[in-house]
DNA sequence: CCTCTAACATAATCAACTG
DNA sequence: CAGTTGATTATGTTAGAGG
């Protein structure tokens, strides 16, 4: 799967994210308030800050020891930067969620808002749960006791009797209006780093007052619609391009050089913070991720 | 080591605002 | 009404907890 150990890539891995870190740390630690989160960042940050400083000699050791905490969105690597800590559910909640999840599988949020209340967990895990649990639904109930042996019965069976149409139209979230100086710090954040780990997805919470996982999806929609831009901005020069949209034209795309279909592994889109890369895409002529 | 699953990703789409 | 953009879904991947 993974080349994860081949040393050059882990090498430019490091080094890039190196450069990364150290300009997001700089700009962000001053606001940095670490209030509710301040396990998760008093540790991440604190290693990264003096890892920054220190790599250069202690090398290594201490990334890779560190990595889960760390990780950085090396592009090429993976958009993994310190995701939240993993939570282990209590038994007991896991029975109201799933008690929850057969009765409707697509609860609204305000269903997801009452387990929330009702277990503790944030409904924006509430709300991942149910995503991750859906899918057990299709496959198999695997409480059903019925074995049932390789479905195997012509084409016929009925593909998704859970197909949320046959249930009562969830209610989605109101949906919030994220004013201008917001989207602004976030434009910011998502030029200098489009993946953003938990710590900086918290930090930006608090600067803009947005709920965490608002600004997960405001990550998840910004790359889906900004493929990376990436013209090669010279790091500091990011500065007024705040309001201004990309106005289709040049971002040349890197779906274009994604590797060979069949591995599900999406190429390192091309980064604007490391140099020196060997991909120079180039081909300009598809961006057609507009219209059609 | 292997399995299970929370966390996270993309892609497509729905839908609320807004000009 | 069309375009923008926040919210949701399906589905695939990554990595931590625990057997």
């Amino acid at each position: 799967m993974y080349p994860q150990e081949s040393g050059t890539i882990k090498d430019e891995a490091v080094d890039f994210t190196h450069g990364e870190w150290a300009l997001l740390d700089t700009s962000q630690w001053k606001l940095y308030n670490m209030e509710n989160i301040n396990h998760l960042v008093s540790t991440g940050y604190h290693l990264c800050q003096s890892d920054v400083i220190s790599h250069s000699r202690q090398g290594e050791e201490l990334w890779r020891d560190k990595r889960e905490l760390i990780q950085n969105q090396s592009p090429g690597s993976q958009q993994t930067q310190a995701r939240r800590k993993k939570t282990v559910l209590k038994p007991s909640q896991i029975d109201v969620l799933q008690a929850s999840l057969e009765q409707n599988p697509y609860p609204g949020i305000t269903i997801r808002e009452e387990l929330a209340k009702e277990t503790g967990i944030p409904e924006s895990q509430i709300q991942v749960w149910f995503k991750n649990h859906r899918r057990h639904l299709r496959k198999g109930p695997l409480a059903s006791g019925r074995a049932l042996e390789e479905e195997a019965f012509q084409g016929q069976e009925q593909p998704q009797p859970w197909s949320q149409e046959n249930f009562p139209k969830a209610t989605r979230r109101k949906r919030i209006s994220i004013t201008r100086s917001q989207t602004r710090l976030l434009v910011e954040a998502f030029e200098k780093n489009r993946f953003p780990g938990f710590a900086a997805r918290e930090e930006l919470a608090q600067r803009t007052g947005l709920p965490e996982s608002r600004i997960q999806i405001w990550f998840q929609n910004r790359r889906a619609r900004h493929p990376v831009q990436n013209t090669s901005v010279p790091v500091n020069s990011l500065a007024d391009s705040l309001t201004q949209r990309p106005q289709v034209t040049v971002q040349l795309d890197q779906s274009n050089l994604s590797t060979v279909p069949g591995t599900s592994q999406h190429c390192p889109p091309s980064y604007p913070f490391n140099g020196n890369q060997t991909i120079l895409p180039v081909l300009q002529q598809a961006n057609s991720w507009v219209q059609e």
